[in-house]
DNA sequence: CGTTGACTTGACCGTCTTCAAGTTTAGTGG
DNA sequence: CCACTAAACTTGAAGACGGTCAAGTCAACG
């Protein structure tokens, strides 16, 4: 079933770390690098649908994602799910509950991931006597913060259809911010329409409903748990939304 | 009419910070306070009504609020605005911008407010020099996303009566956080049903109907500009929130 | 080849929106 | 102090958007 593995092995050293070969990431200085690879525990591999951090638990480790993608969620007794952010290659988990103590909320991988673990305990470490990257981190929060503004504005203000172009595009957007996929390679989101409810606030039929009327106008084309975008543009005009998700250099830890 | 004044000379300078007697707030050490005195730059006065920070500019300071409460908001081109989160004494505003470059949201004040004025460039000195504040920061900013989380499960899961007894119930918390309310001095929450609307994803008119309908249970009661609450448990309960905002000990820039 | 998870569809119903009036209150100027 | 205005709050009626219920189909997988 979905697992969890860990490996103090590193198949990926911080030196030749597959992300920060990529352009969209700002280059480590060398003691800084150096501080990392300490402070690197090792390697997390994950199955789809496996919970990665659950919400009241407290959990040492914090992570950034390597490879993969996976969703944030917080739930109602009675068993409602609310969706909150995604997270993919470059994002950091559990920086809130390194923060608050306990977790606020779940997450669960969407994918196969692999993670890199680092000790909650030596954050302060890296405040002491990291302050770039203690400023890169607070850059990483505050970019999570205006990412949520955004969906608050579509859960609250956006009808179905709106929301849903919203969402695709916005996802597919930050997916290229990754610079993992090339034009070449149309990449596919892989999540379930269960997912797209449970993220914008509706009904799973009425969800299902409106991927048919954004299929219908070619906007989008729905896969067995994946979503393909056939025309970005179109999605963000019917959204309202000036996409200006500024996909330039940005930290990374 | 609704008016912005700024004054360099301190009516309440950081050593005597009426904010820091409260016992909520962690007390700073003595190069620290040295440190954010230098830091702040003076005191903003503001009307109610005014706009403190507009989206989409570029705004060269960083506020702590000493007096007042406001709202952070984004709107959609068509006029539907959608209210993100609420701030009052002891918040950080301003934060996102800083780190990000450009606002993403508006700030608009709900009563007259006093707030500390601070140097955005000086922020990277104050990582370098007093990693303890910057670790404060990236708290007060995982706090925010907590709270956001919180207000997202709202919207998207609940129905209007368990968001609107969540709404009144959280801000509720928030001010008794605050310390500055007595028990004594039942205090009023000032916001008018348009700012509730606006904050739910609701309709005005439904908004009011809610309104009646808790105000008839007894759980709070509505003036011109207010809301008092009648029954904190009350509203908690209906709303399923299980309110652990735990109010302890919290850093304060 | 049966089971399971994901997607699909139609019918009916309820919450919430919109429209279109009100009333009440606070603030302003004569 | 009173008349006027604007902002906030209130209420009812009609209808839309999205929810719920109840069946499906379809593909993957062991």
């Amino acid at each position: 079933m979905a697992d969890i593995a860990i490996r103090s092995a590193r198949k990926y050293p911080c030196d030749k770390c597959p992300l920060h070969a990529r352009q969209i990431f700002r280059q480590f200085t060398k003691p800084e690098l150096e501080f990392i690879s300490r402070f690197k525990k090792g390697e997390l591999t994950v199955d789809r649908g496996a919970t990665v951090l659950s919400e009241g638990t407290r959990n040492p480790h914090l992570y950034t994602i390597l490879q993969g993608w996976s969703f944030r969620y917080k739930m109602l007794s009675d068993g409602r799910r609310q969706i909150v952010n995604y997270a993919m290659p470059g994002d950091l988990i559990g920086l809130q509950g390194t923060m608050l103590g306990e977790m606020e909320h779940s997450v669960e991988a969407l994918s196969p991931m692999i993670l890199c673990v680092f000790e909650r305990n030596e954050l302060q470490t890296l405040y002491e006597q990291h302050p770039d990257l203690a400023y890169d981190i607070t850059w990483i929060a505050s970019r999570e913060e205006c990412m949520l503004d955004e969906n608050l504005l579509s859960i609250g203000r956006r009808n179905a259809m709106e929301r849903l172009a919203y969402l695709i595009a916005f996802l597919l957007r930050r997916a290229e911010g990754t610079g993992l996929h090339s034009q070449k390679t149309p990449l596919e989101i892989p999540i379930t329409q269960q997912h797209v409810a449970d993220t914008l606030g509706l009904s799973l039929v009425h969800t299902n409903k409106t991927v048919r009327k954004l299929a219908e106008r070619q906007l989008l084309q729905w896969r067995d748990r994946g979503c393909a975008v056939l025309d970005l543009e179109g999605l963000e005009k019917l959204a309202g939304w000036t996409g200006d998700q500024s996909n330039k250099l940005r930290p990374f830890i």
